[in-house]
DNA sequence: TACTGAGAATGAAAAAATTTCACCATGATT
DNA sequence: AATCATGGTGAAATTTTTTCATTCTCAGTA
């Protein structure tokens, strides 16, 4: 007999695209969703999908599962809503704070739709902290740090929200315009635009240049993303921004944008929470949106995340 | 979390109003739903029923999951309906026998809903057949066999679709129609009326007459229930049928019915099927299907099981 | 008031399921 | 060939679910 839990890892399954990752959102081992994934085919008695591609297939008995899924499970939070609305609980509090400078793209619509369900939760993301993020949250002065270099802290869980590629953003007629990637060397002679951030918290340096030992000619900063387009289409510079956050540049062409590396640069980002308040209904709904939210803002906008890699 | 277990269970426990019927619905004792219906409560975080009452009340949050059951449940029956169409394994036949002869009104909608939903399963309801249907079950020549008393039969399941009350119908203007209830020593003097099957296989006599020792005056048979309340309501004689079959007559006044006993007689219609078919994906949505129709129609067309022994 | 019986609750034990562990297989990449 | 990441597997461990045996509760009633 077929349990939402079955539902649920299918979903996460296809918004990962792969069992390990599919298996670390449902906070389960790889090796409990193949078992449950071979059990599940079993009592429906046809596969579900094809292992061997990346991201997986699903064959036409998934895909209605996944139908069923996609119209059963929003009505099942709808009602775990409802229901910890009734039980009437103390609700408590979700301050936030940003590490990715750009995540606000696909943050607000989470944040709108999680003001309009758990309007009883106090939702707020403080600006102008000052101090470090994640020791904060350790010391309940935030609750969720969306953040993408997990360290490990006591009493702190990372919930993966995505994958992204860092990319380098540069003027559309910039000789590396129309290379199919960069090497950090080429970096040396360029104006890096960056986030008024640590150089330690920028993909760009921790994962690319700093490795190859590599510094810009010229660093320079901004705070809004709009303005780092500027200044790259105006060829004052190159930046380095996760593709979903170039999308829409690219889209209308006011920039180009090249891989970091032939690998290119990924990471993934996460959302830390306090282990106590991941238990609350309106943190596990909050976080399902921001992971369904992101997914949905992220492929709508650009098929990026899962295929920019399979492509490459 | 919430699973579909749960809703399941709450759906039964709607239907019987009462753990012990439920969980026979359910395949499970009284007490595994008792350690489930506790579990779910506190995973939600509130009462879902009230335990007292018979049939059981729901709380706010108790509704609010049969909302949702409602919503849903029917959905992943779809799904499941599909599933088991695309593994394509070979659909079977359904052959059945109903021994309760008014039962046609409540299995028509049934078997219509089914001949729609699975056009490759074969369904008859194959007549003149003069053994006995709960041999022909194990002998393979049914699949399916709707009785009130099921003997046990190795390898025979009984899945309960519910309760009901003989009631007797009476002339309106009948001396008995004024009474409450009728003793079996008051039908001495009467004429019934039957449909024309063994005396053993009626609840009038099995549970009614036979017990007190008496015999009706005269016995008359009629093959169709208009046909019985023809002579019922032209003062011809008196005849005993299910609550839900006399309904649609004691709307439009045409006949009177009284209580069997102080108590009243009530039984419980089984649908009888062999352990092996129970599995098979198209034989669970035909019970279920007949489980929640006849609970619909036996409602619909008035406030019957439950609540006549509610009032009782 | 005590007795009885039906339905529901409960704790401990049993059974079943799910999950993990440790290891293997595969295929892509170096 | 060697490595690495991913997925599959059987057996063991763990957790969850179910049952068993018993108790509790509440009507109805003697």
């Amino acid at each position: 007999m077929i349990e939402l839990r079955h539902l649920r890892t299918l979903l996460a399954l296809r918004e990962t695209g792969s069992l390990v990752e599919a298996a670390e959102r449902v906070h389960l081992t790889q090796s409990a969703l193949s078992h449950q994934l071979k059990d599940l085919e079993s009592r429906v008695d046809s596969p579900l999908f094809m292992r061997k591609t990346r991201p997986v297939e699903f064959t036409r008995a998934g895909l209605r599962l996944l139908a069923l899924a996609d119209q059963i499970l929003p009505e099942v939070r709808k009602a775990e809503r409802d229901l910890a609305r009734m039980a009437g609980t103390e609700m408590g509090r979700l301050h936030m704070a940003i590490e990715c400078h750009s995540c606000f793209q696909w943050l607000m619509p989470t944040v709108d739709y999680f003001r309009d369900h758990w309007p009883e939760v106090e939702i707020d993301i403080p600006s102008g902290h000052h101090f470090d993020p994640l020791p904060a949250l350790a010391r309940e002065q935030l609750d969720l740090v969306i953040t993408a270099d997990p360290q490990p802290i006591e009493g702190v869980h990372y919930a993966p929200l995505f994958r992204y590629e860092g990319l380098l953003a540069v003027a559309r007629q910039h000789p590396l315009a129309s290379q199919g990637f960069v090497t950090p060397e080429a970096l040396a002679d360029e104006t890096l635009i960056t986030y008024p951030v640590e150089q330690s918290r920028l993909d760009v340096f921790s994962q690319f240049l700093t490795p190859a030992n590599v510094r810009p000619r010229e660093i320079r900063t901004a705070e809004l993303t709009i303005m780092m387009m500027q200044l790259v289409a105006s060829g004052r510079g190159v930046c380095a921004l996760p593709n979903w956050a170039l999308s829409e540049y690219l889209e209308r062409d006011y920039v180009s944008a090249v891989k970091l590396g032939e690998q290119g640069v990924w990471s993934t980002l996460y959302a830390a929470v306090r282990e106590e308040t991941l238990e609350a209904p309106w943190m596990q709904d909050f976080l399902r949106t921001a992971q369904e939210t992101s997914f949905a803002v992220l492929n709508g906008i650009k098929p990026a995340t899962r295929d920019a890699e399979s492509i490459a």
